[in-house]
DNA sequence: GCGAAGCCTTGATGCAGATCAACTCGACCG
DNA sequence: CGGTCGAGTTGATCTGCATCAAGGCTTCGC
C-alpha cells in the first residue's frame, strides 16, 4: 500500500505525465520554475479522504495519477458524487478559504500541490495559468451539465449505459484498440461509488449491469473487466441525442 | 410585447444595471470602450428560443434583464434544465463553434452581445475579462454541483423546498425586507419549467407545492406569489446540510 | 485452513413519483 | 358574452427503483 508511491512521483516537470494537460500546460520554462518553488507532492492510499468539506484549505493542486471523487452529503448520509477527478484534473478553488466538497481517493492517488497563496499571486501575474484553468473549468461545467441531464431524466438502465459509454469513450481515445467498434476497459469504481455517481442504490446498479450483460450489450470478465462488443448499441441504450453528444 | 424593449437597453455602460457583476465588471474605461466597438443589444420575448443546441454561434454575451434557461433534451422529448440565467450571467463559450444547449427566454430578455471572434481576441489581450469569466464559471460550477446533489438524492418535497430556498435567498439579499425571517417573492417559472429544473413532472411539482402550502411552510397568493413565514423551517424541509450551505 | 470483512448479486416487497385523465380558473379575442 | 387556450390542480392507477434481506465469492490475517 503506497510503498511504491515515490516511484510514481515525477522527478521534474518535463517527466511529468500530465505536463501538457494540467493547469500548467501552457506554462513556459520560467513559469514552471516559479511553480516548482511552491509545489510539493503528496500521496494518498485508496479509500482515504484527502479533504473534508468545510476544512480550511491551504493548497490547490493537480491529480498526477490515480482517481479521486468529489462528494456531497446530506445530513442523513445520502451522498452524491459531484465530480470524478482523473489525472490532470484540478482540485480546489483559488480565492476560496474552505473546501466545498469531500475529496476521496478511489484508487491510490498522487497529487501535485501548490501552496494556495503563492499560487493565487502567481495567477494574477501569469495569464497562462488562469487561461488554462478557465478552459478546464468550462470543460468541467459542460460535463456537469451532461451529468445533470443524466441525473434528472434518465432511467437506471440509461444511467448505467451512459456511464459505461463515458468510460469507454475515454478509453477508446487513449488506446485505439477498437476492432470495429469493440471497446474494452476496467471499471474504476465500486458498485457503491457508481451508485453515488448515478444517483442510484448499489443494488440497482448491480441489477442493471446484470441486465445489460444478459442482453449482450456488454460482456463481463470478473466484476470489473468490461467488453463492449458494439459501441453504437451501447450509445443507443444510453438514450443520448443521436450523434453521441460530442462537443468540444 | 417587447414594444418597450428599447427602454430597457442601457444607453451606455455606466448606466448599465449589470455593469459591476457581468464579465465586464473589472474592465476599465478604456477596455469598456473596446468592448463597445464589438457589442450590440438584442431583445427576445418570453418563450422564444434564443439559441438552438447545435447552431453555429457568432456571439457570446450577458443577460442584461430578464431570465433565460439552458436546457438539454433527449430524443424522446424528456428535457432537463441545466442552467438558469439571471441578469449579469454569461451566455456562450469562447472558443466553441456551436452552441451546446438550447437557450430559452423565460421572461422577456435583453442581452448584451459581443461578436465572438473580436471578443476572443480581446480575451487574449486583456486579462480582466478572462479573470472575471473564470470567477463566474467557478460559481456556476458550484451551483451545478449543488444542483446535482438535488437531482440525484433529494425527494420531490426537498427539491421544491430547495428551489424555493434558492429563490428566497436571492430575494432576501436584494431587498432586506425580512421581518424576522419572513421572505416574499414571485415564482419566475411555470410549473413545467420548475419540473424541468428539478427533474420532476409538472403534476408532482404542483402537488408538492400544495403540500407545502397545506403544511404552512409557505403561503400562496395566486399561483405565483409566495410568502415564506419562517425561512429556517423551509431550509429544514430542503434537507440541506445544517447551515444552509453558504459558500463564498 | 478457517473466520472475518469487503464487494457483489439476487430475491421479495413497498412506496414515491410517473402517467393518464378530468376539471378549474383566468386571460384573451372575435 | 361565449369560446378557446394555456396554466394549474387534483384524483386514480401503475411502475421503476428503493428498501430489506439473504447468500456467494475473494482476499487477507491468523
Amino acid at each position: 500500500m503506497l510503498k511504491d508511491a515515490h516511484d510514481l512521483i515525477p522527478r521534474e516537470c518535463d517527466a511529468c505525465p500530465i505536463r501538457h494537460r494540467a493547469v500548467c500546460a501552457r506554462c513556459d520554462a520560467q513559469e514552471l520554475e516559479q511553480l516548482d518553488q511552491i509545489k510539493y507532492y503528496r500521496s494518498f492510499e485508496a479509500g482515504r479522504t484527502l479533504i473534508w468539506a468545510g476544512d480550511r484549505m491551504d493548497f490547490v493542486g493537480s491529480v498526477v495519477s490515480g482517481i479521486a471523487m468529489l462528494t456531497q452529503t446530506l445530513e442523513d448520509g445520502r451522498t452524491q458524487m459531484v465530480g470524478l477527478l482523473l489525472p490532470s484534473d484540478f482540485v480546489g478553488r483559488p480565492g476560496r478559504e474552505k473546501a466545498a466538497y469531500n475529496v476521496v481517493a478511489v484508487s491510490d492517488v498522487v497529487m501535485c500541490c501548490f501552496r494556495k497563496h503563492p499560487f493565487e499571486n502567481m495567477m494574477e501575474v501569469t495569464p497562462h495559468i488562469g487561461q488554462r484553468l478557465l478552459e478546464m473549468t468550462l470543460d468541467e461545467l459542460d460535463a456537469a451539465r451532461e451529468w445533470m441531464l443524466l441525473l434528472g431524466r434518465k432511467t437506471a438502465r440509461e444511467k448505467i449505459a451512459s456511464f459505461l459509454a463515458i468510460l469507454g469513450r475515454r478509453n477508446a481515445v487513449l488506446n485505439m484498440s477498437k476492432a470495429a467498434g469493440q471497446v474494452v476497459f476496467d471499471l474504476p469504481l465500486t458498485r457503491e461509488a457508481m451508485a453515488d455517481y448515478l444517483g442510484l442504490t448499489l443494488e440497482t446498479v448491480s441489477r442493471q449491469i446484470s441486465a445489460l450483460k444478459r442482453d449482450q450489450v456488454i460482456h463481463l470478465e470478473g466484476k470489473r473487466h468490461v467488453t463492449v462488443p458494439d459501441f453504437d448499441r451501447l450509445l443507443e441504450e444510453a438514450g443520448d441525442d443521436s450523434d453521441g453528444g460530442m462537443l468540444a
